[in-house]
DNA sequence: ACCCTTTCTGACCGTTTGGTCAGACTTCTA
DNA sequence: TAGAAGTCTGACCAAACGGTCAGAAAGGGT
């Protein structure tokens, strides 16, 4: 079947994988950091350690490279997230705040999750076309349906669920995304690990107060 | 003082007026809609209507286009808030909520004042370094004087105001500038003025509960 | 109607960019 | 250890890009 795939996998030899790999990982940093638009393949090649048309030796082209950068990552991310969800919680506000923090943890150590479909999201092109189909929709029917299944057991107020979804998610990919503007106005890191825990504790807490309130309309 | 100058915008006729505000707006819109890096003199030359070295007739060079055209968005958005800007309201969430309602409006009627600096803030850049300076520290240090003379006057909670006001701009922001994606995801028109109030004013609701609830820390 | 100024653009230029290719160099296998 | 397979890169290419310029066209003041 895919064993085209397969032989020119295993048909890859020692320095032909490190190459590969060390294309992919410069790739990924640099679009994550300047945009498709922003970078170039010299820029990669340079970041990789390799001469230009080394990177092309490795993929088709720029497209594809961006696509395999993008793809790699997010099946890397999509284990960690496969591995740690909390599959027995119910909904309610344990399973959002296990979600947030998993979305911090994962936004914390893979940058380029939240800063690739910010930046190309924002764009339209071919690059937000996969993103919409592969990432977004995904993320945000999910949330969607935790949020709407809350709404029905009271858990959440009555307000439009993707309002709130969109509160409870922009904010932490606005600070991780635009970090350098926000640290440097505040004059203080609020893309860390702690801030960002924070900024999501906050979240969840305006968003479904602790304090169980009686009073529902 | 700056003579040179006006005599130079009296010395302009009638048709290079034209043209001059033609080029102007055409890249206003096409910098708001693909960013700097996605857009060429050439797009914006066609857009107006006018040959390529027209362009670079008018304005020294892209970058002098770039700065004229946010510098001219600029001038006419703030004028509106200060033709609108709630002066006599102390910090309350009456505040608030107009100071909200009237970036909401100023949102649909100029986007590309939500777009650009939400494009280009995300990646460093000389651009970047002038929304901060510009655009981007006014606003937050206003805000942030706002929210913490409310949290004195214990009218918001203890968190950290930073939190607060990413929560509170962050998810306009976000829906205006990447209003296409979530417009298809949800299949209706979220970043419209009547949902973008709603998203105002619900934000509002779980920042500052308009239920007064006596406890307070 | 005149002339001077301003505006406009086709043709052109140097650089950058994505991409190709022949051939040198490594690595792997038997 | 020889040769096949895989890897790498200097040199090159065409297209796209930002930008220039001479001269034609249009406007404005007299």
């Amino acid at each position: 079947m895919n064993e085209v795939i397969e032989v020119a996998a295993r048909t890859r030899n020692i320095r032909g994988r490190a190459a590969h790999a060390a294309v992919l990982t410069a790739a990924t940093n640099l679009f994550a950091e300047r945009g498709y638009n922003g970078t170039t393949i010299a820029d990669i090649a340079a970041a990789a350690g390799v001469a230009k048309p080394s990177v092309l030796y490795h993929y088709a082209d720029k497209e594809a490279l961006w696509t395999a950068a993008v793809e790699a990552l997010w099946a890397e991310v999509e284990a960690f997230f496969e591995a740690r969800w909390p599959r027995t919680l119910a909904p309610s506000r344990a399973l959002l705040e296990t979600m947030l923090d998993l979305f911090v943890e994962a936004a914390v150590r893979w940058p380029a999750y939240i800063r690739i479909p910010f930046i190309e999201g924002a764009t339209p092109s071919w690059r937000s076309e996969w993103l919409v189909d592969r990432h977004f929709r995904t993320h945000v029917l999910t949330n969607d349906r935790v949020l709407r299944a809350m709404q029905r057991h009271g858990q959440l107020g009555a307000g439009d669920p993707a309002h709130y979804q969109s509160i409870m998610t922009s904010s932490i990919n606005v600070i991780v995304a635009q970090g350098a503007m926000w640290n440097r106005t505040f004059g203080r890191p609020l893309d860390e690990l702690d801030a960002l825990k924070q900024l999501a504790r906050l979240t969840l807490d305006v968003l479904m107060p602790p304090v169980s309130d009686p009073m529902v309309k």
